[in-house]
DNA sequence: TCATATTATGAATAATAATTCACTAAAAGT
DNA sequence: ACTTTTAGTGAATTATTATTCATAATATGA
């Protein structure tokens, strides 16, 4: 079923639908699930309320919707980093800088995803799809950072400590800046992140410049 | 007005608002602002509604006081440790201690911000209490260790970043390890935490053990 | 052009949850 | 004992907001 095997119309309900996400996404990422009422989106996506419940069950499917293409395109992004063959100090490096890429066309997505975080995790605890894929990152880090102990090129740090550790700066200085959405920014501050961290994961004799 | 020049009735009024907050604070921090309804709030504390009602203007400003009770009491254990006298790397070290503890006593409390922040930040993003004292503390930190930096005591770091590295660690740290309410866990990784930052932090004359 | 199918609409409805208030119960004062 | 004051109650009211559905607009194809 590609794009070019639908009708006109066909692809017209898919923009449709798009649109309707679209705004969804935007007020969702700028005030929360709960304060953002389904007359909110309909507004902003111009179309009347019945027309989102043609393309959606209910207000709570549109949200999980979004969480999972968010959870999609930041899986399909990380993933192949996390599994390629580079050296575990480089898949870092990479990993930090895909994310800074992630957060540069995302913002909105990341901006969702962290803010619902906190009571997401509260309500939701394992079902969504999002949580899953967070917990397959989380896990495969980990690895990568053990792997990278055993072969030397780490220091041998606690792993669950400096998983959380990158993690949780990497999300955390991510939201902050996007609160003004200075993408000039969160790059630069993306590259530190990646020098504190990895710099100093590394065994001294891998390191460049102190 | 200190507690012994209350009546016993005075004292007890005190008593039913306390434990109409205790209850509030458990039913928020186990699930968020909005999934809490003032009902549920009457049941947990076993006072018909219009009680809660006597005693406090809204739901919104039931919540309001106990998020600012809880900044309150973050900021009165952290602010004479970021206020002392004690070396830099001390008063992060102290600080890191002093976190431990307040999660350990006020598990709740530190839940029910940590979960909030997200959307809290997105709705209120200056007005309350606790965004405020947050503000002060973030602040404070970053002076302390721009002063260690002057002082080489410290490597010459991002003074943003490790910030920002420093506290996003620990809150996400608490917030995840609290899920199961294991006060151990918290204490072991908080020491963990220490190590991690503190020690990467230190000028090389001046760390202990490798 | 007209019948049919599809899509869009938004006022009406239903569900949920906050807030009020007339009332009861308990305590204090006389 | 009785009056007054204070505290507590929860069904009824109100507010908000998600959801439905009868209707209108539009497109399709005969």
């Amino acid at each position: 079923m590609d794009d070019m095997t639908l009708t006109r119309k066909e692809r017209e309900k898919v923009r449709h639908r798009d649109d309707i996400l679209k705004a969804a996404l935007k007020l969702f990422s700028e005030k929360g699930f709960h304060n953002v009422s389904v007359q909110d989106i309909a507004v902003e996506s111009e179309f009347a309320v019945g027309t989102l419940y043609n393309f959606f069950q209910s207000k709570e499917q549109l949200f999980d919707e979004l969480l999972n293409n968010c959870a999609q395109k930041i899986y399909q992004t990380l993933w192949p980093i996390l599994e390629s063959k580079m050296q575990e100090d480089e898949i870092l490096r990479t990993l930090v800088r895909a994310y800074a890429k992630l957060a540069e066309e995302n913002i909105e997505f990341i901006r969702l995803y962290i803010s619902e975080y906190g009571t997401l995790s509260l309500i939701l605890p394992h079902k969504s799809q999002a949580e899953k894929i967070k917990v397959l990152i989380d896990t495969k880090i980990r690895e990568i950072i053990k792997s990278g102990i055993r072969n030397k090129i780490f220091r041998p740090v606690d792993v669950e400590i400096i998983t959380i550790a990158l993690l949780s700066t990497i999300r955390s200085f991510v939201f902050e800046a996007s609160g003004d959405f200075d993408k000039n920014k969160i790059e630069q501050g993306l590259k530190k992140i990646e020098q504190l961290f990895i710099d100093s994961l590394l065994m001294a004799e891998n390191r460049g410049n102190g």
